[in-house]
DNA sequence: ATTTTATATCGTATTATTGCAATATAGATA
DNA sequence: TATCTATATTGCAATAATACGATATAAAAT
């Protein structure tokens, strides 16, 4: 067997730049708008535990849990243990790093130019 | 049945808000390696027809079809008919609107207080 | 020590995604 | 008209993602 399956059906991950498939999983860790209600509520009242998006959501505890689990695993969120608790929050360099890679396309896009 | 199953396995949709799941399906139309280059290369020459991209993705041409066709309905490239070909290129306001959104993001992130 | 509180993990049914061969469609060319 | 070129669509096998009940783990409170 020639491929490695790694993420989303089939994807021949090993034919592209690893800045692609870096880029790639990281918008696949937001890409669902749970885990988007997720950022967007700990965004707001800067740092929860885990109790309290599931209090917020309508989704059930693991579920919860393991939106939480992609958001940390891609480096969006850090845990802080707490007690018997956990405290997230965001980590605000990947958001910038988001922030700028967007800025980079646009820069590169050519405004004047129509299209074909 | 009180649930509608729309995108990626199951998903409860409807418990979110508009923006959420306008932003997310974005995200996913982005959350590719496969699409990324794609989109790289859009940039790069500013446009280009499928069978280029064919001759430059170690993909078969009904992949990158496929994989140009969500690019398209997520309305982030345009697509114009060209005598037999379809000259695709970047829609340039859904990149800056990513751009924006993540800013926004950012900017709500309160820099000062530590996580937790 | 027992119970409560908070979170993670496992197992699994359901649904979505990916990739491509085969085929269809349509304009261009000879 | 027949052929070439470019793209889209269909069908399907393989794989990934989602959601959650049941259960495990661990610290706190009683």
């Amino acid at each position: 067997m020639q491929y490695r399956y790694i993420t989303m059906g089939i994807s021949k991950t090993e034919h592209f730049t690893e800045k692609q498939n870096e880029l790639a999983s990281l918008l696949k860790a937001l890409a669902h708008p749970a885990r988007i209600a997720i950022l967007e509520h700990i965004i707001k009242v800067n740092a929860c535990i885990c109790n309290d998006i599931v209090n917020e959501l309508p989704l059930a505890q693991p579920t919860i849990s393991q939106h939480l689990k992609e958001l940390k695993n891609a480096g969006i969120i850090k845990g802080n243990i707490e007690g018997n608790a956990i405290c997230y929050c965001i980590d605000e360099k990947i958001i910038g790093k988001l922030q700028k890679i967007f800025l980079g396309y646009e820069m590169k896009i050519e405004k004047k130019r129509a299209c074909c």
